[in-house]
DNA sequence: CTGTTAGCGCATTCAC
DNA sequence: GTGAATGCGCTAACAG
């Protein structure tokens, strides 16, 4: 009798899975109650539960995921829409947000962006998809007509270095980030201070490198250093630009005695530029970076650190509480920089904690 | 009497989702039909066909990938293993596999490995988890135990940058690539080659060192070379440990005067390490490395060149082959290299090609 | 050509 | 406590 049973769900099992009534006949109890011992509801005598323990044991059984979605109405997945993630920053980023998914029961369904009309596909076709439960975007604002397309699809959606008024998000303060790398060169003796970014306008809508030119600005107002538009540069991302607006700035009949980057990546091709000249860091000209990347604190690249996998893992579980509960209002998280003083600004003066 | 019918959906639309059933009702058709327009069946009228679109547009209809998934029995995701995706060649490939999958109807769930615990659960968990028609490993090799338990599951599994007998893979020939590297110092009159790289044997399995270093030994084999032992040096990857090695073997007292290093990043540690000593590239010292990342033409790195992001859509279109009609045979997918000849071996005699 | 029916595998009411 | 029935939204096989 058993033996024949058993037989009869080996058969199954071979050429279909092994699904919940299998389970059940084999324990001889019901599928509800299957289900019940699945999810580890309390009211399940323990005898009973051994039963179906063993049961699926005997069987190896794996519940099916896709089922248990459609029947609860959860995909129990999160899609992440990143740009250019060959780039460190948002590389950090998304390392946070995986880790932070895989302790979770959450899928994590990755979209690259590299160019405006992927973003604007994904934003406009994501959402109403019904394939996810949330939506993480990383450095990436969405404009109000976004926005309200996410409203109406129902859709929540998290924004990572990113803002929006009506939307949760978790950022840090480029502008004092800006205002707190220049301020260090200030307090240096510098006065020719430059400032090299991606453009301040861009079509993706970045913020980060208006933001920090804003809080560049600022201190070199608090500081009465007239702003000077030749020491403005900008270029789009990338070391070799970088290099080539530092040998413009050097080449100015008065350069520049210290160049803030906005990125770490366009400091490090500033630093070739500087080295190329034969000029020495940071004697001849002084150098902070922006993030903290891993080959900076090997180059000795003063920088402002930013917490990339920390604010990954913040938009995750904002995200996911989000999802349990729409909060009333939007939430933001604020997560602190961290000036880290190094070589290219301190010569061999480097304080014992950032070596 | 139309005007009840569409409030009815109405209502039915602002709470729970629009379904296949409120599409048919609207437009006066069976969900059959509905479901045939959906996909494209050739076999209903052109009018009928107009109906139902009208239906869906009017009432915003998107289907559920959920339910389709159920009820095809396909999950139509694919689960991605990727090791330390802060790296640039891992990184590469996963563009490549982000971007072939954002064309077809295929999900891409990121799993980043950084410990041999977390691969090992992966390669446990994942395959029976039912929640993907295809695994694509990245530079994982399985073990036999691995395969076998694959099989078991009865997942089809794609190899990238990765072997094994019994799985489809896409690969480079790494011997050659080292044999290459190798052979154009020689050809420029080096004899004293030193070769850096990671451990050639290392808890993850990753095979691209031992085997750009069996390319290096054949042709210093073949030049009648004799190998030096105190020229192979190993250390974990990084640009940072690259620079110790280099250093360490500068300072032998007879310094190689050429140095094959089996990553871009661990030439750049070595090129910094260089120019440290006041030695120039390629007088003094030249240097090879291997990927051909993106700062590699910049900094003028002679490189071994493979195609990152191209493995990657190789990966999944073995992939998605082998879920549509699992082959009789595994694959095997050689990918072309090809010698970037720039500054650090050649000084200005670079060809134009390669500039 | 098209409507109806029966699953897909699970969670969740309800009765018992 | 537990089993049976119902629904999640869709595809596919079967009639008509």
């Amino acid at each position: 009798m058993v033996y024949w049973k058993r037989f009869q769900i080996l058969v199954r099992e071979m050429f279909m899975g092994v699904t919940i009534y299998d389970v059940a006949k084999l324990a001889g109890v019901g599928i509800g109650t299957v289900s019940r011992v699945l999810n580890n509801s309390p009211q399940v005598s323990e005898a009973t539960r051994q039963k179906v323990l063993a049961a699926i044991e005997e069987l190896n059984y794996h519940p099916s995921p896709i089922a248990k979605r459609l029947s609860l109405r959860r995909t129990f997945t999160i899609g992440v829409i990143t740009p250019f993630f060959t780039r460190p920053a948002f590389i950090g980023r998304l390392r946070g947000v995986e880790a932070a998914l895989t302790e979770s029961e959450y899928d994590l369904v990755l979209y690259n962006v590299e160019t405006t009309d992927k973003r604007d596909a994904c934003f406009r076709e994501l959402p109403i998809s019904q394939r996810f439960d949330g939506l993480l975007l990383i450095a990436l604002p969405p404009t109000d007509e976004d926005v309200a397309h996410f409203r109406q699809a129902g859709i929540p959606v998290v924004l990572v270095d990113a803002y929006h008024p009506a939307l949760s998000h978790v950022v840090i303060d480029d502008v004092k980030g800006g205002y707190v790398a220049t301020k260090h060169l200030i307090e240096l003796g510098h006065a020719r201070i430059a400032y090299i970014s991606d453009p301040l306008e861009s079509p993706f809508r970045f913020t980060s490198s208006l933001h920090r030119y804003q809080g560049y600005r600022q201190a070199l107002d608090e500081a009465g250093i007239p702003f000077r538009a030749e020491y403005h540069c900008w270029a789009e991302h990338g070391e070799e630009q970088a290099r080539d607006m530092a040998r413009r700035l050097l080449d100015l009949d008065e350069p520049p005695t210290a160049i803030f980057a906005a990125s770490d990546t366009q400091a490090i091709g500033a630093m070739e530029a500087i080295r190329e000249r034969g000029l020495r860091i940071p004697q001849d000209v002084a150098l902070v970076g922006y993030d903290d990347i891993e080959v900076s604190r090997y180059l000795g690249l003063t920088t402002v650190r930013q917490p990339f996998f920390e604010s990954g893992v913040k938009g995750v579980e904002v995200l996911l509480q989000a999802i349990d509960h729409s909060p009333d209002e939007p939430l933001r998280i604020e997560l602190p920089i961290e000036l880290i003083r190094r070589r290219s600004t301190l010569g061999d003066a480097v304080p014992p904690e950032h070596r």
